[in-house]
DNA sequence: AGTTTATGTTTACACGTGTAAATGATCGCG
DNA sequence: CGCGATCATTTACACGTGTAAACATAAACT
């Protein structure tokens, strides 16, 4: 099953370290999202779950580790809302963002950047 | 608040043509997502109460109307996706797939259409 | 006028989600 | 050994969602 949006934002803890516990993972959160300890308790319930988080005793506690990847997480995401919204096609997702002047400077270079290096790869 | 998958389904029904009866969104909805008509019904009254649609009597009947349009919805959804995944920024995500290898020739033919579009206008 | 037919409206129900309190288990301390 | 602190596990509860049956209403037909 998917995984909820509560529960990527504590995968994206662990994505950024792990393993860790329960109480580092509330700490980095908790203030961000106005999480009690309960709150973060459950959603890594949750997780194990799904088999998206691993757990593994230390001493009293159990310390996490992911197991779906994030590069798993973001091409499930992304292809979903491709897949949706623009008919599985790149193209016109960023030409919708062109549209709407979503195209910063800095996205205009790195993605003539990208082209040129496919050009390359080309052979 | 925001439209569900299912209600977005419908939504795609009248964007691609409205005013529309029940019947015929469900004529033409209903084999392919395999729903009966009250599961339509029930989705475009949480479209009416969420202000979505509109509904206009037409004899026994109404008709209905996308109050939310399809750019509004794709900003929403895409923008929503770019944010938590991508920093808000185009680029990465386009860099995503690029790594997974899903940009078909024609995406990339594309692009770069699109990104000498943008060096023309910027005069 | 009474019944069928076509629509729309209300109600239902299981499941996921966000959020957390209540409860249970375990370790360290006095 | 019993008690408080520290974790984890279970239970809770309101709300949205997918899916649809039940019910209401009004027009059409006999």
């Amino acid at each position: 099953m998917a995984i909820s949006e509560a529960e990527a934002v504590v995968m994206d803890v662990l994505w950024r370290e792990a393993p860790r516990s329960a109480e580092e993972i509330l700490a980095e959160v908790g203030p961000v999202q106005d999480w009690q300890e309960g709150t973060v308790k459950s959603l890594l319930n949750r997780l194990l779950r799904k088999k998206a988080v691993h757990a593994e005793r230390d001493g009293r506690r159990y310390l996490y580790t992911p197991l779906l990847t994030r590069e798993q997480y973001v091409q499930q995401e992304s292809k979903g809302l491709l897949d949706r919204l623009f008919g599985g096609r790149v193209a016109p997702l960023v030409a919708h963002f062109s549209e709407q002047r979503k195209l910063s400077k800095k996205d205009i270079a790195e993605l003539r950047k990208l082209l040129q290096e496919l050009d390359d790869e080309q052979h």
